[in-house]
DNA sequence: AATTATTTTTAGGTAAATCTAAAAATAATT
DNA sequence: AATTATTTTTAGATTTACCTAAAAATAATT
């Protein structure tokens, strides 16, 4: 069975707010998918009958077992192909998020395979998320939020949580990126600002809000 | 502006019939999109609005510069990803066409600049047909580089690229002349070489700067 | 618990791209 | 030139994905 872009697009929005378990509200898949309830649920009903997902009026929606392995795929199509950009044509890691969206949606299953060999078999995209593998494995990412990251603790950034033009804007006039290293020095109650070091730099705060924006890993 | 899928593919057939000059009718069109007379006249309407060609009723259309201008960009990408494909992801070079015809709709223009430097600004396609350069021009096709040829097309060299005794007895020894027909058989990336076989003989290998010392023309 | 607020669904409509069937224009043939 | 055949266009419907506005269901608050 084959999907349109535009369904494909509903059950990765679903996916991501599903996160792990729970169930997704018809407002909330409005909101992600910049489009209005009416339509959501008139959606949900067509993929429905196509038994990707379980939908009952007034309840929700979690993705089918069927619709998590379609989700997957188009996951792991949206990070190769990331991956690629960056690594394989020089693309900056900001600036490929638009583009990976569009080449998601290509179908053929050889051309992902082919890809995969090519780039090696990655496990991490370029913003630090996993690569599920051809069966929909993906590697545990032993990332900490930023703000869990305890003091005089030397990590690097491996993650971020969103990829708004905003935040990447803020974290390129900070310098900070994928495989920045960096330590907190101090955590402020007051406001939960955080004082970071990058390597060989001097000492700046940070809000809350880029830190938890921000996910590491422990070296 | 920007263009549906559909809208690109009307443009690319009507290029494709177009051929040079003249003029397409609503049949041919509707047979080479494998769609009805009816659906194409509707078409050929709001593609006159949005200036892509001319069309007058019942008097078969022809591209404005506009429009041109956009079917040599589709040809462009279709082209580089062929060659992608079979360059950098080791597919058959005949079983490309159909991924190609995807990956031809994907819109970032950096995308197919940052393509094109990575494979290395590649003038023909796998089957041999010319690519369009970022400014929409082509190389003409009946003089190409020996090293551009592709796999398995017979041609017939046309020319050499220097006058040396050096080369002409190389040439001599290996029974290469003007008018000797020859294919490639195979290509290897380790050092360019490649293999060939002239008609009725056995294969055997020549080095790329021989290669690049030769031109050919399709037959 | 009753009322108010929010969320979600239904009902009815629009635009894009397609279709079939019938009408109009052009081309071919006697 | 008149008739027949072919091509092309118009007219009216269909499907997909979307919309607005109103109704129905659920949740929150007094």
């Amino acid at each position: 069975m084959s999907f349109s872009i535009t369904e494909e697009n509903y059950i990765k929005a679903i996916f991501h707010l599903q996160q792990g378990e729970g169930t997704v509200s018809t407002n909330e898949l409005a909101a992600e998918l910049h489009t209005k309830a009416a339509s959501v649920t008139d959606m949900l009903k067509k993929l429905k009958t196509k038994k990707l997902l379980s939908y009952e009026k007034y309840k929700g929606v979690r993705l089918s077992g069927e619709g998590k392995k379609l989700a997957l795929a188009i996951v792991r199509k949206h990070r190769l192909w990331e991956y690629f950009l960056v690594d394989t044509l020089q693309f900056g890691w900001d600036e490929v998020h638009e583009v990976a969206e569009e080449l998601e949606h290509i179908s053929s299953k050889k051309l992902v395979e082919k890809l995969d060999a090519f780039l090696g078999y990655p496990k991490f995209d370029p913003h630090g998320d996993p690569i599920p593998d051809s069966h929909g494995k993906m590697a545990v990412q032993q990332h900490i939020n930023l703000i869990d990251l305890p003091v005089n603790k030397p990590a690097e950034v491996s993650g971020v949580g969103s990829q708004s033009t905003e935040l990447l804007e803020l974290l390129k006039h900070k310098h900070i990126g994928i495989g920045t290293r960096l330590e907190i020095k101090r955590k402020f109650s007051f406001d939960n600002s955080i004082e970071i070091k990058l390597k060989n730099q001097n000492a700046f705060t940070i809000s809350q809000q880029l830190a938890q924006a921000l996910f590491v890993k422990l070296m």
